[in-house]
DNA sequence: ACATTTGTTAACATTAGCTTAACAAAAACT
DNA sequence: AGTTTTTGTTAAGCTAATGTTAACAAATGT
């Protein structure tokens, strides 16, 4: 998705936080649109629907925890993207855990370039592409924010390589992973490492999960299918 | 804090009862469970630990004195309030419900205006003095207004980062948390602190807890669980 | 101003998990 | 069948990541 096409609402209440934001924002292409209070900006993320809002803890009227809360229990805008400004050394104890569901933290002064590589993460989240944090397969459950697998009740422990190899087979049930593409998309391309490697690995993973579950595609490569 | 984020357990065992008093707490924006008696209740009640709990003093299989008694000595629920519905003429001798800790009373027949307003009174209690930055998480009670963590009875004292950082952990357990993102999130975006800093602090946070409850994913980051 | 508590760092110890090498087994090919 | 190629297995070393400690700096309290 270009940025052309993302709506993201700023919501502060000081005028200048405001412009330099947008100002940073337009010209990266994006469509940027303002509110000074959380009132305002409920009203208006009604109204254009936007794909992420900044909101900044502390404003008159209506504060951005508040505001955060209300948006969540819109079912209109549950999926908008909630994102907080907050003071550079604002005590992390009175956003933490209030577990009203934002989506990152920014911290203040914002820096354009930080501002900008933060929402364009943010934004990939929402696309799909790096979400989906929980894949069930039969009675295999991975949680990639967890790092956990969890195979007959059990939750396993997988280290880092076995749990991206692992995942990454389950990413696509039945699909034969070459060894090629194995290799750049869990060691990276820039890493050279045996050929061994890889089936130790397979081995592990195959140990914790009592086998069956991944096959061999002689000459071709590995597939987990049920 | 707004109706939408309260929680409040509904148990009785006249099904037209809990739906007349659902829809009027429905209606005003409040979650609501449900349960038919006091083993229910309690069952549920741990499970989605309720801002407040609505009991019938009269109910089979277990009626709400004795329901409200093992609610109060569970440390996971002794925080939540408690009401009782009584019958009108239902003698206050025979309810001896304030020995076991509840809250108020509330006499059928209902009328929704005065429920209404007696559970928001309820809960502006509940604002003013304890709770709503309480989380509890198996032995663990962390108040993050009052900056402490109560474990096994006793309260500890954590200095700002510690807290901060064992506060984030848990604002998510059993999710892991990057080092970036630990970093972003305690320390903020513009401070750069090394990276044993970070493992100082668990150290220590560790070494308050005794130890267990907070892991290490190497390569990963550290998640709180139990 | 001093004492105490927190936060950070640096240097070193430790460990988990990654990689390898060497060999065994199994397919695949002649 | 024999040979070659690919994969499985094991255990031992290696390395990066984390744990640990103590000393210093910074903040906070008295």
């Amino acid at each position: 998705m270009s940025p052309e096409h993302i709506k993201i609402l700023l919501v502060d209440d000081e005028p200048d936080i405001l412009e330099f934001m947008e100002y940073n924002l337009k010209k990266e292409g994006f469509q940027t649109y303002t509110a000074k209070n959380g009132q305002e900006a409920i009203e208006m993320a009604i109204d254009i629907k936007p794909h992420l809002i900044i909101l900044d803890i502390m404003m008159p009227v209506m504060d951005g925890i508040e505001a955060c809360r209300i948006i969540r229990n819109n079912p209109e805008l549950k999926n908008v993207m909630v994102a907080f400004l907050t003071a550079r050394n604002e005590d992390y104890s009175q956003i933490a855990g209030f577990d009203v569901g934002a989506d990152d933290y920014i911290s203040k002064p914002i820096k354009p370039r930080v501002l900008i590589s933060r929402i364009k993460a943010l934004l990939r989240r929402v696309n799909g592409s790096v979400s989906e944090d929980l894949v069930r397969i039969g009675d295999l459950e991975i949680d990639r924010e967890k790092y956990t697998v969890t195979h007959n009740e059990q939750q396993l422990v997988f280290p880092r390589k076995e749990f991206e190899l692992l995942s990454l087979l389950i990413s696509k049930p039945g699909k034969v992973f070459g060894r090629e593409e194995i290799m750049t998309r869990v060691w990276g391309d820039d890493i050279i490492v045996g050929d061994r490697t890889i089936d130790v690995h397979i081995r592990k993973i195959r140990e914790k999960l009592g086998d069956e579950s991944i096959k061999t595609i002689k000459g071709v490569g590995y597939k987990f299918d049920t």
